[in-house]
RNA sequence: GGCGGCAUAGCCAAGUGGUAAGGCGACGGAUUGCAAAUCCGUUAUUCCCCGGUUCGAUCCCGGGUGCCGCCUCCA
């Protein structure tokens, strides 16, 4: 069984094959810095992730580059020349450095708390000017790019393949109908590689002009080059960066180096909430700030957003996030069974019971995530062993080969299932000792005393035939 | 207006041209000092609707409806 991928690029999935035998080089959209990114954004995110952690797997090295694009995102065609970053400064009264700074810094910890494995650099837009500079020079130089006073436009026109990526042909694009045409394009679906404007704060001087920044599109293919190469393996992003901006890099980098750009396009549908698109006049475009302030743990969204596979449009609702929630400790107890399990608390009395089983699980696991990173299928997998351990089917050697690919490839992927061997400290073991004993006494008053505040610590009881498990709530 | 995705039980979510995985929740029972956990049982006869192809469609085709995305620098 190999890997098969969805290509936006060819609409149908294929086998993957990297460029480089044991190499896979992948550029992530990133964010934009203006803001706080919200849980939407993270799906995106954790799908990268997802399919950083599966090839790493498949024992591939993963060289990944995920942008922070802290600078040129215009708000509007229109000749303002104000992007999203500026104009967040002007509202908060703020450099707009800081401004960036701040929220790159925000999203760095927001990854981390997801449990997001840190990609091999985080490229910022502003540190790879001359990179830029040098691609619109040389898309200057081959005729793929004009000059319109102090702005350089790319030529659509003389790119014949624009438009493969998004099923749009420049013909049909209907240019002009939301915004107005600048009159110095060529042609309306022209876009723009470097924009100038006195006003703006953050600038460059070129010989173009001195007051110039970076159109868009631009910045993607400069440091994807600049950190992966001329050719990659994958790109991922969000639906919507499917065009104009996905389109927009292939057309930049592939008349520049004259080679394809990525091989394999991966996009993820966008999350809704409430069953519809999240928004701010609802108030629902929550940050994992909400989603903590509600009494979950990170981990929780990020299995939450994993319920559903990256292609296919996904609810969120508190409800799901409870939902989510459950079934994610149910995985932690899961773990925690095989590990007692091993030692054979629990466990089939024949040490091999079940192997077979736990091999079918493992393979089904397997199937699922190399079938385009089916991550319902593969948690579904995982239930199975835990039926099977619950029923005692399982011997200690079956569980230990469970546990294995539980740790070190179930949720190497999911990376959210606590599988680390739990400890107690000597005050709590103590008191759980105190409270058999009451039991024995037939003081329940006394003991129950005490479950109660184990249970106030997070510490959950079970009297079982066998004696008494804790586990932490 | 153009292009594309999705629609499966109370909820979440797989899946296949041959009659529907799994989970969460709920209900009934067992077990328990009481709980919790666990076990047993129950929980989809239009798989959005209408046509068509087929011996047979949830799955293929056509037409609807709904939600979502792109065509505006929102993952």
């Amino acid at each position: 069984m190999t890997f098969v991928v969805y290509n936006t690029l060819t609409r149908h999935k294929e086998p993957f094959r990297p460029l480089e035998s044991g190499v896979v080089r992948m550029y992530n959209c990133g964010p934009t810095v203006y803001g706080r990114a919200h849980i939407g954004n993270f799906r995106a995110y954790i799908f990268a992730d997802t399919l950083r952690r599966w090839l790493e797997c498949s024992g591939v090295t993963v060289k990944q580059v995920m942008n922070i694009t802290d600078v040129g995102h215009l708000l509007d065609d229109a000749d303002e020349g104000e992007d999203k970053i500026e104009s967040q400064a002007k509202k908060e009264n703020r450099d707009p450095w800081e401004i960036s700074r701040h929220w790159t810094r925000l999203f760095m910890e927001d990854i981390h708390k997801l449990g997001i494995e840190p990609a091999m650099v985080y490229p910022k837009a502003s540190e790879h000017i001359p990179e830029m500079v040098e691609m619109i020079e040389g898309l200057l130089q081959k005729g793929y790019a004009y000059q319109a006073g102090e702005d350089v436009y790319f030529e659509v026109a003389r790119f014949p393949r624009y438009g493969r990526l998004s099923g749009n042909t420049v013909s049909e694009l209907d240019a002009g109908a939301r915004i107005e045409v600048r009159e110095e394009k060529r042609h309306p679906a022209d876009f723009a590689l470097w924009k100038s404007d006195a006003r703006h704060i953050m600038k460059w001087p070129t010989r173009f002009g001195e007051h110039g920044f970076p159109g868009w599109h631009i910045e993607c293919s400069a440091m994807a080059r600049k950190h992966l190469g001329d050719r990659i393996d994958i790109h991922t992003g969000g639906e919507d960066n499917v065009f104009p901006h996905h389109e927009c890099e292939i057309a930049q980098t592939e008349c520049f180096t004259g080679a394809p750009f990525a091989n394999y396009w991966m996009h993820t549908k966008f999350l809704q909430v409430d069953g519809g698109k999240m928004s701010k006049r609802l108030g629902n475009c929550y940050s994992i700030d909400d989603v903590v302030a509600k009494g979950y743990e990170p981990r929780a969204l990020r299995f939450c957003l994993l319920r559903g596979q990256y292609r296919t449009p996904l609810n969120f609702t508190w409800a799901i996030m409870d939902e989510s929630k459950s079934v994610l400790e149910n995985l932690d107890d899961l773990a925690a069974r095989l590990r007692r399990a091993m030692t054979g608390h629990g466990a089939a009395a024949s040490s091999e019971a079940g192997l077979e089983l736990v091999e079918e699980c493992q393979a089904e696991f397997t199937e699922a995530m190399d079938d385009d990173l089916n991550t319902p299928r593969a948690v579904a997998a995982l239930m199975q062993l835990r039926t099977a351990v619950l029923e005692e089917r399982l011997g200690a050697s079956a569980a230990a080969a469970a546990n294995q690919f539980l740790v070190h490839t179930a949720n190497k992927v999911l990376g959210c299932v606590r599988v680390e061997e739990e400890s107690l400290d000597a005050e709590i073991e103590r008191a759980i000792a105190a409270r058999q004993d009451a039991r024995k006494r037939k003081d329940f008053q006394a003991s129950d005393r005490i479950r109660d505040e184990l249970l106030a610590k997070g510490i959950v009881l079970e009297d079982t035939p066998k004696g008494v498990i804790w586990k932490r709530k």
